[in-house]
DNA sequence: CATAGTTTGTTATGCAATTCACAACGTTAC
DNA sequence: GTAACGTTGTGAATTGCATAACAAACTATG
């Protein structure tokens, strides 16, 4: 259960690529996985795969590769809880809504998206996808009874923080913020922004200049 | 018009964000920004402003920063067109369309989402938030007639190879692919990824250890 | 059993990006 | 005018990350 050592995000978000390719039909044939071939389908270096496969404790075998089943159990006990953390999302808009179907039907992740806030009347009240929609006033109690630690911004940008504040209030120690802010939260939370606005601008730029290849 | 040296992706990402800050009320009093308020905003070190801002041709004074109006319009200018690029959302699902009402709504940016493609009948023809959804046999024509560069990718994951295929053949030459799989893309051609579960494994798995904070 | 051929685990190397530190400069106060 | 303060611009130091490289290990084969 101890974590060996300090890893970075985006080796956490390896893993968890590596992780969703292993369950979805790699070596499916042979039960068998080399580095290079997880490497080609992440779009990442085999040297790369294997040193992230290091920091686990590892198990492959040379000149045989990795066993898929296996290095995907390791894979997910180390990212994961083994009951599966559970996750609220703020604002059923636009874009709340589009996730929250993904969530409930098109994702396989071991994570659970358990509730959803929002101030509208109309959303409030409404079970979409069996998350039910709570009004604001419930977040700290929902929050606190379902055991939520992860919560999901999908308000507008000029409500992000106090949403985020009102989260981090009733307990959520990790925030996935959609709205275009940068947020202040204490140094005990850890906040990813997905900010798809400076995403595209950032593709635009390199569609015309087209050096570098990366990755977010 | 010539870029003065190759920059990273991650520089190009901050630039947009402070172009948006810039735009979006910061020293209205003043007219003037200070380094270390654009950085607090941004959520990154004012070091890292300045030295952003130096590869740009720089216009600051000490003591008294930056000029809002003149850093934002050499930002805008550095990283965009004149005319602004054009782009085109392929899948028009719950998350196109989400993003397909941002970007003509909610959005600022200089980029223009000028058209849509699907093969669902019932979204062809369509016209959403003043951008039409084509059929996919029309793709080729209509990227080529609108001059369009830069393609989102918003269809099922089985699919989007084949739609990055399209996109590519068509003439685009920079992908903002929302769906979980790595693209196989020629070189010239530049991709980002918009994983969205990847994203909120990372902060689940941070949300307990809760060590770095990071970003993407 | 020995030999050839691959692939892993890991260490060393190189590179890029961020932070540090400070001189130069402008502004303000008196 | 001048002294005191605060901010910029930027070379140097540092950190972190990814690539390269290679010894050890395993399989296969005759
Ligand atoms: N839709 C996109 O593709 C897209 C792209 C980039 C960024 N974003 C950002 O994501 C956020 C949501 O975008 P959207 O398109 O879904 O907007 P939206 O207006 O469709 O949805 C916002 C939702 O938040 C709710 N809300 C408003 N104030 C609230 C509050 N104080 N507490 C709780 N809920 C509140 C509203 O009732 C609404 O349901 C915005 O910040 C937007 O900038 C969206
Ligand atoms: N919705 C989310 O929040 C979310 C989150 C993470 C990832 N994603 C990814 O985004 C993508 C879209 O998700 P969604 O929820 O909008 O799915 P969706 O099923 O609602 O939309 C998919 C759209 O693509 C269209 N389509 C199907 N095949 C096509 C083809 N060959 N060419 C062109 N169009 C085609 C469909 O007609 C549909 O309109 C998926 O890859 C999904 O994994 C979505």
């Amino acid at each position: 259960m101890s974590r060996r050592q300090a890893v970075s995000p985006k080796c956490i978000s390896r893993l968890s690529l590596y992780g969703r390719l292993l369950s979805t039909g790699v070596g499916s044939t042979s039960g068998r996985v080399y580095s290079h071939e997880l490497a080609r389908l992440a779009g990442v270096s085999a040297a790369q795969v294997r040193r992230d496969i290091m920091g686990l404790g590892c198990s492959g075998t040379p000149n045989t590769g990795y066993d898929v089943q296996a290095l995907g159990s390791i894979i997910t006990e180390y990212i994961h809880t083994p009951e599966g953390q559970r996750v609220a999302l703020v604002g059923v808009g636009n874009l709340g809504k589009a996730i929250l179907t993904y969530f409930s039907h098109g994702s396989k992740t071991r994570l659970r998206l358990v509730a959803a806030f929002d101030t509208a009347r109309d959303k409030t009240g409404r079970v979409l996808h069996g998350c039910r929609c709570h009004p604001m006033e419930e977040m700290s109690d929902v929050i606190r009874r379902e055991n939520i630690t992860v919560g999901i911004i999908t308000v507008p940008a000029d409500v992000a923080q106090q949403t985020a504040d009102a989260l981090i209030n009733a307990g959520v120690t990790g925030i996935l913020n959609c709205a275009p802010v940068a947020l202040q939260v204490p140094a005990r939370v850890y906040v990813e922004n997905l900010d798809i606005t400076i995403k595209l601008e950032t593709v635009a730029f390199f569609a015309r200049s087209g050096r570098p290849q990366a990755d977010g």
